[in-house]
DNA sequence: TATTGTTATACTCTATAACTATA
DNA sequence: TATAGTTATAGAGTATAACAATA
């Protein structure tokens, strides 16, 4: 079995024939639906962009407002929201910056650690039971394109 | 070309040894991240979950607005305003059931084929702008996982 | 005057609960 | 009574435009 022509299997050799186009547009669907399956927003949890932008500012440190927008692909006023929701919240601390007082550093705060923790690995869960139908070829061959996944993020 | 083990041409094989847990948080923040990268949303066009039920709608014929709600992930209540949107706009036909008069079922109208054509095509140019910037393998390795990542969307 | 953020306004998406119409 | 869908209500996420404070 393992389709030297892969015609059979359909796991990877023949795979890479489709057209630029056809792989942006099944990429484009599947990743809006993907989204919208391992969503969570329930009550308990922190919401969607909350829990990204939290993991942003976890990855990359004291961040600025504007900065943050600029990473999560969101506008200014978005993300000057979602800060607000979350200091309200007490999961994350905006600070002035020392160096220019019209911007903010935002950093988390101990609970929002905890809480990232907490809700991150829920919500990760979610995304591995689904993995967890998959055979052992077909989680490779997204191990495999994790980092060019990563890579479409980049801007120019 | 072989690929019988799936190691020899060595682009592939040597990435899958990230853990199960690690796939599925770094694919949970990719899919939320790029989901958000690729969205319009400018007045012209039409929102993210419209066009994502439109397709739908196109690739599986007349359905039932449960069964629609299903496919796309969201409540009853939610896809009954996405058609409600969609159909004060022309682009899909609400029409009642006839082996059942408490269903309706949807089809796109000729504008909805029309504009699901020139939205289709100007949000995929999107992510197809983005892929350019990829080189040739890590490609591949996005044409080679689209499957899987397809066969996540199925539900149990 | 230019830049950083916030607030105002408006719309999409989201769910649960309450309701209407049909089976 | 049960089911399909709609409407009510409320909250998150979204953008552009207008504003405030600082550089």
């Amino acid at each position: 079995m393992n389709g030297t022509s892969g015609r059979d299997t359909g796991d990877i050799g023949d795979i890479g024939v489709i057209e630029e186009a056809e792989l942006a547009a099944r990429l484009r669907l599947v990743v809006g639906r993907l989204n919208r399956r391992i969503r969570i927003d329930g009550r308990e949890s922190v919401p969607p962009l909350q829990l990204s932008a939290m993991v942003t500012v976890e990855e990359h440190g004291p961040l600025r407002l504007s900065e943050l927008a600029r990473r999560e692909a969101v506008s200014v006023p978005t993300m000057s929201r979602v800060l607000a929701a979350l200091d309200e919240q007490g999961l994350v601390v905006r600070t002035p910056d020392p160096q220019d007082a019209r911007g903010v550093l935002v950093t988390l705060s101990g609970g929002g650690e905890r809480r990232l923790a907490e809700v991150r690995s829920h919500r990760t869960a979610l995304v591995a039971r689904r993995l967890g139908r998959l055979d052992a070829v077909q989680r490779a061959t997204l191990a495999a394109a994790l980092p060019a996944l990563e890579a479409l993020l980049e801007d120019e």
